[in-house]
DNA sequence: ATAAATATTGCATAATTTTGCATCAAATAG
DNA sequence: CTATTTGATGCAAAATTATGCAATATTTAT
């Protein structure tokens, strides 16, 4: 039996039952735990399930609502973001870039996270102005008023002088090959410090994003570490993952 | 059962049940009290409910407060704010300080004046941000909460770069004797840079601030050019305009 | 095609985590 | 104040996971 195969059992047995068991599996596939439990840590890498003790359960935006019949329809920015929001840790320093996705993002926060996030938007300021366990640093510089964001040298400057966990980049164009694009120069230029500012850089992308570019280059698809998308599934992504990038 | 099944579960009942006993859950899950205990204390840990004697509650549906912001003065400050707008011409580059004096000031600004606004106050970017003529840069820095500012080294620089027309401090206590103080030495430090950074430095305050006194200097009282007020014909200002300040 | 390098798999063993219980301290009710 | 319940802590048994290693399969290079 090849690999491929029992990674397909897994996950169309995760989908019907919401779990799995490793004994289970085992004997499903007449292999032993030890395989089952690689080949739950591969999947989990590749953010296709949640690898918990004795199993897995599926991924899920919210990591301890198992299996919440309920579904919202929730539009695709917030999904991505309730999924963005679980590579969150207290104590971490955090990038927020402007834009929807991670103005989305800031609005789940939960109160009882602590964070220290540098931004260059407006709104994401407003929004976290009132939480009681974020210390928020604005990057100054020239308001650029349609898009609500800071730009320029100063904003720059700000995030040179920045070392993040965590950099998140609002939705931008990504091609395998040319790598992550936007339309505007200046706005990618500070896109492009925030990508070196940060330890682990993570893009918010709707999947319709994906395989298209811009005229203005950020960075190369490789200088991004996870991809947090509404169709994580798609095999759209699989050139992605086999370069590294882990698709959430 | 997965733990993760256990946590899906009391979360669950929370939701139900608006509550969760320890006794219950015990018999429900099939696990003993210390277990439940345990899995109560990490759900809490994670702020997803508030663990009370003998179970939980669920987390307030409501974690943020806004803060209530009590506006003294409203209209004095309306008044003050109309006089400084006379001072205001098309062409100039401007310093408000944090404030709801200089906000005000900014709110009543007419849709056909052309200025550069720099500031350090958020609630003056979000007002300006709309405003067609005028163009906005913001101060970078560390948010401070309850003033909606930025203050700190990175706020400091940006002001010691700017050469503008005229700066408006928002309301500080002004003595002959003392000069313009200020009750917190950040925010005094902020002050004491946008006044060097202004030709021509102009004080927004109430008449109550008149003669008074915080513990950190900004400047000498005649590093002030204008002072607008509420009551200018009070005697009280009488010294200030024997210093040559202009009163209004 | 053959050899070498690489990856996969299962097993033994060690380390870690989870769980339930006993014990004692702290809080609550009557 | 005392009895009862709940919470905290240490501990040991059981389960799960990690790790090294050898056997086997697969891929790559020559």
């Amino acid at each position: 039996m090849l690999k491929e195969e029992r990674l397909d059992y897994i996950l169309k047995k995760l989908r019907t039952d919401q779990k799995v068991l490793q004994t289970e599996l085992s004997n499903d596939l007449q292999v032993s735990e030890d395989t089952v439990r690689r080949d739950l840590e591969s999947l989990a890498q590749n953010g296709l399930l949640i690898k918990v003790r004795g199993g897995a359960i599926p991924h899920s935006p919210n990591p301890y609502s198992f299996k919440e019949r309920i579904v919202f329809h929730e539009d695709d920015k917030k999904v991505i973001a309730r999924k963005a929001l679980s590579l969150l840790e207290n104590g971490q320093t955090i990038i927020l870039d402007g834009g929807t996705s991670t103005l989305s993002l800031a609005k789940l926060f939960p109160q009882h996270l602590q964070l220290r996030v540098i931004t260059n938007s407006v709104p994401i300021v407003v929004q976290l102005m009132d939480h009681p366990g974020v210390e928020v640093i604005f990057a100054g510089g020239k308001i650029v008023k349609d898009s609500q964001t800071v730009i320029g040298m100063d904003t720059i400057r700000m995030f040179q002088k920045v070392r993040a966990d965590i950099g998140f980049l609002g939705v931008c164009s990504l091609h395998t090959a040319v790598g992550v694009t936007g339309p505007d120069i200046e706005e990618t230029e500070v896109k492009s410090t925030i990508v070196e500012a940060s330890s682990r850089v993570v893009a918010l992308a709707t999947s319709d994003k994906m395989g298209t570019a811009e005229h203005f280059k950020i960075c190369g698809i490789t200088d991004i570490d996870t991809i947090v998308t509404d169709q994580p599934e798609d095999e759209l992504f699989i050139p992605y993952r086999q370069m590294g990038l882990q698709v959430l």
